[in-house]
DNA sequence: TTACAATATCGATTGATATCGATGAATTGG
DNA sequence: CCAATTCATCGATATCAATCGATATTGTAA
């Protein structure tokens, strides 16, 4: 898990318009391969969703995968995308322990 | 608080480095005017743990103010960075509830 | 095996970003 | 007021990134 890759995979418009989409996709898809209950997409439903060219769309995703954020699965003549829960969840405690460290108490030193 | 600026504020080693040493720099400023339980920089502290020109790092530190994750703060001859615990604290929570929503059972729906 | 549908890849263009050295501006001490 | 110190800004350069249309690839169905 790099947490500079994963910022950097989000800190621009369009993907994370594509991985909010992703995160909350259940039931939303075109794609008979992709059962309602899954937070799936295809490249299609981006498509539809997001006004940007399919090849952009296949590039930003391939950047979330890269990352890890995001695995691709082949299904018939399908790609079906689902967050990779395994690195997100890792990142969000990544990001909920940065905090400022605490002044400590005597008696607590070192006990990290 | 604009997730995507944060996200891409710190999507960029240098600056996710400068934003993880003034998280950690409790006691470790060279600069008179900032006390050691201050988790606070000057520019001269940067200079000192990083590989970057001045020029650089005060660009950096610019993004990161831009992007409302730090702050800035003139004592005297120096300008004084620390972390926007507000934003930051906003960021936190933002990410954290950013997960799949989950498949509700009947008789808890509409109950968010 | 051919044709079609879904998607990736390629090449090009435009714009943004990271970095540096040099210089300018603000503040304080003498 | 002058000099020194701290820092921001400027201008330049080189690299990277976002986007598109066109084309290639892959899998399936007829």
């Amino acid at each position: 898990m790099d947490p500079v890759a994963i910022f950097r995979a989000l800190g621009q418009q369009s993907r994370y318009a594509l991985f909010i989409d992703l995160l909350r996709a259940n039931g939303t898809s075109c794609c008979a391969e992709i059962a309602p209950e899954e937070s799936a997409c295809c490249v299609i439903d981006f498509t539809q969703r997001h006004r940007l060219a399919q090849s952009t769309i296949s590039h930003h995703l391939q950047v979330l995968v890269d990352a890890q954020l995001v695995e691709v699965e082949r299904r018939g003549t399908y790609q079906v995308y689902q967050v990779n829960q395994e690195t997100w969840t890792a990142f969000q405690r990544h990001v909920a322990v940065l905090t400022q460290d605490q002044p400590m108490a005597i008696g607590r030193r070192l006990q990290l």
